[in-house]
RNA sequence: GCGCCCGUAGCUCAGUUGGAUAGAGCAAGAGCCUUCUAAUCUCUAGGUCGCAGGUUCGAUUCCUGCCGGGCGCACCA
């Protein structure tokens, strides 16, 4: 029995007493009740504190009502006991054979375990990282990568349609900067104050010259644009191949040009002219953003002719809305935050619904540390630590893992040194180690002719304390999983996977799977091996969720 | 000045739509390997959940005000 079981159970019982005029409900019966799995194992396999929500509405004293509700759920052949306990809480204890039902349930779901239909009929634009094509991509990029990605298949799994999108900034002041920084180097001239710094620039400027001499000859404008439009695909060809080696795969590449080659820009400002957003001030194109909480106005067309960013960000948007997504999300980093109300105002100016339609995320940043000093992060100074190296460094799964395991809306400090320990400092060998001692198990067992066979299953056996603990463990799964795309929080699965690699840990040290020796099998070999099939499925299915791999062995 | 984020163990961080005795890893100390992978497991130690009020059966969690830290407030992108 599942905990959405159980509170199935538990609604019915209401529901019955009500019918039968024991209890009153002004409000009705809600639909899911909460069933948690309490902390202390003497509070029971799963607790609800429904009284204490419901007695006070019930006109009782919740412990009385959760007396009512005890005797009523007591008859279901699942529930071996439900006692009160402190204010009124119900501590439910389960028969062994109905929790362990789970497992064989588990191995006959396979990879679609876990996931549900909680986001169904969502259509999801996600876009995360958007760098700039004008250098490497570094920490705060590789942050957004690992989570965006694992948030897009955490969503998948809720039953959502995503579409992952990276935005191409490839128009604009930094653009031309970028050209003449490298032509700059390239004649080994100053770059200046606004230029590019870093040394990437300079082997750049030497990667383009030596595939193309001739750049040099030509007059200083179009040289400066040549230089702009080879760094821009180089760079654009190495932030892709690093991703695709970072296992984040983006199914739209957006270039920002494209919307002004297109007529997307003016369906935008029609579509505001419309609405009735825009007005003329000072020679410029203003939305007028402040009838949405904006704290100004936004210009769109400067008065030197020219579109702004914003132009382009709302164009973007409403070109969006009109391939057919209902959410459009955002994940941006927080020194872009300034910019959020700027982007609800601007949905809400458009038609939409800010929070609904257009939702943001904003990250914290990361800092990291090497021998006690950070390592800064700039690509004016020219000290970036690119995505390139942190792979090389740590490697895609250690590197994917550290970055998923915060939730993004904390500042992080990472070290250097712990991330790349290869041991059990590091909390992903820890949860690829309890896959791969699972697969070793279900290797032996199928030399020793046993496989994990769910029709022949006796899930009573299944008593222990530490089978229990597993088999509520894995039973969460599908709830983290659903809570993780309604957060929009997939740091949620790798703490549930660290949770249930202890469970599985503990079960191990405990519980024997195999016979040993020349020893008959048994009933008790057989649950076990099926428990050990269901907990290796889990942690594939968790693993896959966050991009990181699933070794059979270590 | 206005706005957003964050203050939890020595360090880095969790804390499940408000639940029972606030957790994990690292760092410190002590145990268990003829046994399915010891990258595991067991035990010890470590706290004014920034401060003060409020809401209620109950607050690390929600509200208000302070204190401290980070970031942002362009006809730049």
């Amino acid at each position: 029995m599942t905990p959405d079981q159980l509170s199935d159970v538990i609604v019915g019982a209401l529901e019955a007493l009500i019918s039968s005029d024991v209890i009153t409900l002004p409000d009705g019966v809600p639909a899911h009740v909460l069933v948690e799995r309490p902390k202390n194992r003497d509070h029971g396999d799963y607790a609800t504190n429904v009284a204490l929500q419901l007695g006070k509405k019930a006109g009782m004293n919740p412990r009385d009502f959760a007396q009512l509700l005890a005797d009523a759920i007591a008859a279901d052949p699942g529930i071996a006991r439900a006692e009160i306990a402190g204010p009124g809480f119900l501590n439910i204890g389960l028969e062994a054979g109905a929790q362990a039902t789970l497992a064989a349930q588990i191995v006959a779901a396979g990879s679609g375990y876990g996931g549900g239909s909680s986001g169904a009929g969502q259509k999801i634009n996600l876009e995360f990282i958007s760098a700039n094509p004008t250098g490497p991509l570094h920490l705060g990029h590789t942050r957004w990568a690992a989570i965006g990605d694992a948030l897009a298949r955490v969503l998948e799994a809720s039953g959502a349609e995503v579409a992952r999108e990276f935005y191409i900034n490839d128009r604009g002041n930094q653009m031309d900067n970028f050209g003449a920084s490298l032509m700059a180097r390239a004649h080994h001239s100053d770059v200046g104050d606004d230029g590019y710094h870093g040394a990437y620039i300079g082997e750049l400027a030497d990667r383009i010259v030596a595939a193309d001499p001739s750049i040099l000859d030509l007059p200083d404008v179009e040289q400066s644009v040549a230089f702009r439009e080879a760094g821009y695909q180089t760079q654009l060809t190495e932030q892709r191949s690093e991703l695709d080696e970072f296992r984040t795969h983006f199914d739209v590449w957006f270039s920002e040009r494209s919307l002004h080659n297109s007529d997307a820009v003016e369906r935008g400002l029609t579509k505001l002219r419309e609405q009735g957003r825009l007005y003329e001030a000072d020679g410029a194109t203003w939305m007028r953003t402040t009838d949405f909480g904006d704290d100004k106005d936004r210009v769109l067309l400067r008065s030197n002719g020219e579109l702004t960013y914003f132009a382009s960000d709302t164009a973007y948007y409403v070109d969006k809305r009109a391939r057919g997504f209902n959410q459009c999300m955002y994940l941006l980093g927080a020194d872009h935050h300034g910019y959020v109300g700027r982007l609800s105002a601007m949905a809400a100016c458009v038609g939409d619904t800010p929070g609904v339609q257009l939702q943001v995320l904003i990250g914290q940043l990361v800092k990291i540390f090497q021998h006690g000093e950070e390592l800064k992060l700039s690509k004016r100074a020219g000290t970036i630590v690119t995505l390139r190296e942190l792979i090389d460094l740590i490697g895609v799964d250690a590197l994917r893992y550290t970055l998923i395991r915060y939730p993004a809306d904390t500042p992080l400090t990472l070290d250097v040194a712990e991330m790349t320990k290869k041991s059990s400092d590091n909390p992903v060998f820890y949860v690829q180690y309890a896959h791969a001692r699972l697969s070793s198990i279900l290797r032996n067992a199928a030399d020793l002719g046993m496989a994990a066979d769910i029709g022949d299953f006796d899930p009573a056996q299944l008593s222990q304390a530490r089978e229990g603990d597993l088999l509520r463990a894995l039973a969460e799964f599908p709830r983290i999983v659903a809570r993780a795309a309604l957060l929009r929080e997939p740091h949620r699965v790798a703490r549930y996977l660290e949770d249930t690699a202890s469970a599985f840990h503990k079960f191990y040290d405990v519980c024997r799977v195999l016979p040993q020796g020349d020893e008959d099998i048994t009933e008790l070999h057989r649950a076990r091996l099926v428990l050990v099939a269901a907990t290796r499925q889990v942690f594939a299915n968790g693993l896959d969720l966050l991009g990181v791999s699933a070794p059979e062995r270590m």
